[in-house]
DNA sequence: CGACATTTTGAGAAGGGTCAACGAAAGTGG
DNA sequence: CCACTTTCGTTGACCCTTCTCAAAATGTCG
């Protein structure tokens, strides 16, 4: 009846590591739930290998702040689990969520820019860790992991430039149908995925509140377009953060008409 | 008084090829306005030469398409003078201008992406062209021709989610002096600028229409806002495309408070 | 000057914000 | 196990910013 998404396996890097494939990366990684998906998986061997010694897991609870622009030690992660938001902050208060990133997703920010954000799990997470100084080692080592971390790059500003149309140019209930289905897209596999879903159900990561900082709305206003979704037969009511899509083809429908 | 700012000379390719510095690349791009801060200048002599033989001179006309995400041929340019604004257009006619590109700036989509954007001229500009195959070729032959495209997508995504803080959270009065600061701080090379400028006049790559497209208001509000700062005396009335900023400082701040 | 595009201004409507009260769920401590 | 508090989400009433539609004013170009 529905697919019941879950989080990937957080396997141990013990798991897996008899099997004896040769190198200590290969070892490491073996039973790592995103390693066909995140950037080490597009990288030379050599550069697989320089990374697979240099990283460690991390287990981060949801809400730690996992890296704030004025913090002096950088940060380089790989999600294996979890999903992190990426928020502006200004001092008047105002907060806009600017950024998701879901599992396989790359976080940290190369060659430090200037602009203020801060990166927060959203829920529990689980991270596969480089320090500054090794990543940016490995990197300027390495120019395939450069290629590849540029590939993502330009992946996550389209993606931004998507988010920009959302907040300049549609409607509440748009937009929250379409976070929404964002977060049910992304936290199915598309490996997993054969045909487009039409029922599912999740776990989301968001309160009302986070989804509001999102989708440039107020939280009484997300409430309100969530309680017409559910009225319209899009969404089934469950509890607080437990989303049961009864149409996700209805649901894209919503994310995209302004009218009715 | 004021500055009157101007777009960057566009000497043409055969200037200054009487100096004889050597390789081909350094004769071609001696007069080129920007070379000191566009990617070329961060590659290695090897790679600005490849980039040198390469490239082609092409004026473009204010409102002409560059690329669109249906079209076949790819095309890569550096921004010698004007300004390019990337739209994210819809069937249902909305639109939201995404990002605005200034001289020195790359144009472009490497490894094509799912977006749907259209780059326009927005002014008439001049562009230091490459085709998709040139490009991508010397790309992958030159690690560090993709490193410094990696440091510039970053800044855009930077400036993009910076972008989104001010579709999602700021007032219309704030959103108008943001861009108009915006502007003005772009289009002022800060080669030239000594320290923060206070006065400035410049003519707008925007129109009312276009404005309101950056910053998902309708361009009767962008008018009343406008009409406001002139009131305030931020902005002394002038011809409708030139703008003559009275205060920077002032402009700044209304930019980032929401009150009064 | 005349024709057309662009910008400004006005009046009214509406979408979403604000404030407040209420309800539900989860943790706390006796 | 049950009051108690705290956090989070829902709902209602009202208001304000911005949108919409319309017309006038200004600018542009042949």
């Amino acid at each position: 009846m529905y697919r019941h998404m879950s989080q990937p396996d957080c396997n141990d890097s013990s798991n897996g590591s008899r099997r004896g494939e040769g190198s200590l990366t290969r070892i490491k990684c073996q039973g790592c739930a995103v390693r066909t998906a995140a950037l080490c998986s597009e990288v030379s061997d050599d550069c697989a290998n320089s990374l697979g010694r240099a990283f460690h897991r991390r287990r981060v609870p949801a809400g730690q702040v996992i890296y704030s622009s004025d913090q002096k030690n950088k940060i380089f992660a790989v999600i294996i689990s979890g999903v992190v938001k990426l928020t502006n902050v200004r001092p008047d208060g105002r907060q806009q969520i600017v950024g998701l990133q879901f599992p396989a997703e790359f976080v940290g920010r190369p060659y430090s820019g200037t602009s203020n954000l801060l990166a927060e799990a959203a829920s529990n997470l689980e991270l596969c860790c480089f320090s500054g100084d090794a990543f940016e080692t490995i990197m300027h080592r390495h120019p395939d992991l450069e290629g590849a971390l540029l590939k993502r790059t330009l992946d996550s500003l389209d993606n931004a430039r998507e988010w920009m149309f959302m907040l300049g140019r549609k409607t509440a209930h748009e937009r929250v149908a379409s976070l929404v289905h964002m977060i049910a897209e992304r936290l199915t596999h598309p490996s997993t995925r054969v045909q487009p879903l039409e029922f599912c159900r999740f776990e989301s990561p968001l309160s009302r509140t986070e989804m509001a900082d999102c989708l440039g709305l107020r939280l009484e206003t997300v409430s309100r377009q969530l309680a017409i979704l559910k009225q319209r037969g899009v969404l089934a009511s469950s509890r607080n953060r437990t989303f049961d899509v009864r149409s996700m083809s209805e649901l894209r429908r919503w994310s995209e008409s302004p009218v009715e």
